[in-house]
DNA sequence: CATATAGCGATGCGATCACATCGCATTACT
DNA sequence: AGTAATGCGATGTGATCGCATCGCTATATG
C-alpha cells in the first residue's frame, strides 16, 4: 500500500472521471483532453495527468464510472435486489429504465453511446462492454426464466435470445431518442408492448 | 456555372469520401484527419482542401456518401421498388439487411453507428439523420400498412410505432453483432421472429 | 526528527492538426 | 490567341494536443 495521503484518492479520480463524463454528455468523446477535464473539474492539468499518466486510462476510468452510475441508477430505480420482486415489474423497469426521461438519464444515454462507438475503434473498451453485457443480459435472462417456471410466460421461448432482443429493443429506441427521431413517450410505449407480448 | 474543367467534379469528391469512410470503418471517426484522408485517397492533401475547405464539409460528405451508398446496397437487394414486391418478404429482405453479414457490410453498419454518435454533438449531422429515419420509417410503416389492409398484419397495430420498434430492434441488434455482443445468426433470427409477431 | 513517498502545480517539447497562402498548370469560353 | 476560372501541389502558421520533466509541499512511517 501507498505511504502519504492516500485517503482522497479514489474520491479525487472520480471527480475527474465524472468530469470526463460531463464533458462526453455535452459535446462528445472528442472534445475530451487533458486540459478540458481538468478545467471542467476544476483542478489543475497537472492533477489530471497525476492521477491518470495517459489519457487512455482517463477514458477508461471514466467509462467504468459511467457503468458503475448506471447500474446505481438502474439498481436504485428496481430496489435493492433484483430476486427479490415481481420478474414483469422488474423487467418493465430495468427496461424502461434505459429510456432517457430526464436531463440527467439522456446525460447517462450520450455517454453509453458514445462509448458504445468508441468500442467501435477500441479492443479494450469493446472487451469490457462484452463482460458487462453478458451479465446484464443474464439477468434480464433469468427473470423470464422464472416467469417461464411460474407458467406466466410461453415456455418455448428461448429466455436468453428473448432478453437480448429486448434489451437491444430499448436500447435502440433510446438510441432514436438522444437524437429526436422519437420521442421518450412513444419509446416506452413500444417497451411496455414488447413485454406485454411475452406475457400474452 | 463554373469555368474550367468541372467534369469530374462529382467524381473526385466521391474518391475522397470514400477514403474517409474507409478510415471510419477500420479506425474511427477520431482518425480521420485531412492529411490521412489525403493518404487513404492516394491524393494530395490540397486536393481534399480543395473540395473540402473546411473538416465539417469534408465530414458531411462522407456521412451523405455512406447514406448513398448504404439505400443503394438496400435497394439492390429489396429490388428496384419497394411498392412491387410481397411486403413480407422485403420488411424481411431490409431488415435483414441491417445486420451485418460480410466485411463490406460490416464496414457500412461501422461508419453508421459512428456517424449516430457524432450527431449526438453535431446538430447539423442529427437533423439530417432525422430526415433520413423519416423517410425510411415511412416506408416501412407503408409496407406493414399494405399487409393490415389485406388482412394479414392485425389493424390494431400502429404502423407507424411498429415499424419504429422493428427497425430499432434490428439496429440495437447490429450494434450488438459490431461490438461482439451477439452473433450475426442470433441478430437475424431475433429480426426473423420479430416480423413472425407481426403476422401470427 | 528524519526520511521516503504521494500529491500536484508549472513549464517545456515534439507532433499533429486545421487552415491559409502562394503559385503554376490546365482547360473552356470568348 | 487571350482570358478567366478551376484544379491542386507545396509550404507556412498558429493552436492544441498528449506527455515528460522538474520542483515544491504535505503527510505518514521509522
Amino acid at each position: 500500500m501507498g505511504r502519504g495521503p492516500g485517503a482522497q484518492h479514489v474520491q479525487r479520480r472520480n471527480e475527474i472521471a465524472d468530469a470526463v463524463l460531463a464533458i462526453v454528455a455535452d459535446r462528445g468523446l472528442a472534445a475530451v483532453s487533458l486540459t478540458e477535464a481538468a478545467a471542467r473539474a476544476g483542478v489543475s492539468p497537472g492533477r489530471v495527468q497525476h492521477y491518470f499518466p495517459a489519457k487512455q486510462q482517463l477514458l477508461e476510468a471514466a467509462f467504468e464510472r459511467g457503468n458503475e452510475l448506471s447500474s446505481a441508477r438502474i439498481r436504485a430505480k428496481a430496489g435493492a435486489d433484483l430476486q427479490d420482486a415481481e420478474p414483469r415489474l422488474m423487467l418493465t423497469t430495468v427496461l424502461n429504465e434505459l429510456i432517457p426521461y430526464d436531463a440527467a438519464s439522456q446525460a447517462h444515454m450520450r455517454v453509453r453511446q458514445s462509448f458504445h462507438a468508441l468500442a467501435l475503434a477500441d479492443e479494450q473498451i469493446a472487451a469490457r462492454l462484452r463482460q458487462l453485457y453478458a451479465d446484464f443480459h443474464r439477468q434480464m435472462a433469468d427473470l423470464i426464466a422464472r416467469d417461464q417456471r411460474a407458467k406466466r410466460i410461453p415456455a418455448a421461448l428461448d429466455a436468453h435470445n428473448t432478453a437480448l432482443a429486448l434489451v437491444a429493443l430499448a436500447e435502440g429506441l433510446a438510441a432514436y431518442v438522444l437524437t429526436g427521431v422519437a420521442s421518450a413517450t412513444t419509446a416506452r410505449e413500444r417497451v411496455l408492448v414488447a413485454v406485454a407480448d411475452l406475457y400474452r
